[in-house]
DNA sequence: GTATCTGCAAAACATTTGCAATTCT
DNA sequence: AGAATTGCAAATGTTTTGCAGATAC
């Protein structure tokens, strides 16, 4: 199977249970009941968790479930490149299977992190540099915590 | 004393700590010792520091100085808008009390971070969204570790 | 003299790690 | 059996907090 980068978000999400297990099988990630399920999770809903957010998603189903799981799932995902990390926010991570080049958007009404397209970034002063990634994070309303007013007063994240 | 945004940063720099002390007591801010220490060392050393590394800057000047001073007041600033917190590195926050509009560069081989100008930036898809805060971080080598050949194997920061 | 500021120690929180138990081939 | 995966509890590292003492106006 082979992918063309821009496409790869949209043929994943087609995939079935036995293509994600090939899928992962060819990253050199044995396909085990846990990874295929938070793999699973991440590229169906959309949502960019955090690593709790998707311990207490999965507690429910499966309670022996523990958060280093969670945690060594997404590290190992991390260090073979099929999902990355966003960090949005200092206090946790968030984790976002789409690898395409895009950026994040943070609502501080009602927390929501919203992806968007990047047309064109023009900078200088990093003429010799050697730029081998790049983040774009933006915060701010998104249109319906703007029309149902919802304004965040002291705290850090929306809810 | 009006300062237009683009000069502010230029400005600070060439205050003395006669003028500090007005500074931050015009924002509201009642300059004291460990305050007026704090913020002539970040708009002085431009190096982006931790709080860590804040505080062992001043504990050899003074000892009894204590971590909890650092992020009391280091937080003090961040509600008065006069430093902005870097969170490229998920380990720990970076601090910089210049306010303008510009992006962070973190090498990966010796960990520095650079500033750099953002000339343009073209998104799609916030069209009705309400856009308060953008930070744009890069990370790669610097023209010194490309030239050194200083590669990062596999740990988190840059030393 | 009353507010604020500072230092200390403990707490809180996200994440990592060591190790034993389990599962897969 | 042997290797990889998982769960638990403890450890780690950063940041926050409660409170007592010091300092400033």
């Amino acid at each position: 199977m082979r992918i063309k980068k821009g496409e790869r978000t949209q043929i994943i999400e087609k995939m079935k249970m036995e293509e994600l297990k090939e899928f992962l099988a060819q990253k050199k990630i044995r396909p085990s009941f846990y990874r295929l399920k938070i793999y699973h999770f991440l590229i169906k809903e959309r949502t960019h968790p955090t690593a709790d957010e998707i311990f207490i998603h999965f507690k429910k189903e499966i309670p022996s479930i523990s958060r280093a799981t969670i945690y060594n799932t997404l590290n190992l995902f991390l260090s073979k490149k099929i999902v990355q990390q966003i960090n949005i926010e200092k206090t946790e991570a968030r984790y976002d299977a789409s690898l395409s080049w895009h950026g994040h958007f943070k609502c501080l009404g009602c927390g929501k992190i919203y992806d968007f397209q990047i047309k064109e970034i023009k900078i200088q002063g990093l003429e010799d540099f050697d730029i081998q990634e790049k983040y774009l994070f933006l915060e701010g309303k998104c249109p319906y915590c703007l029309k149902r007013k919802i304004f965040l007063k002291g705290g850090k994240n929306g809810a």
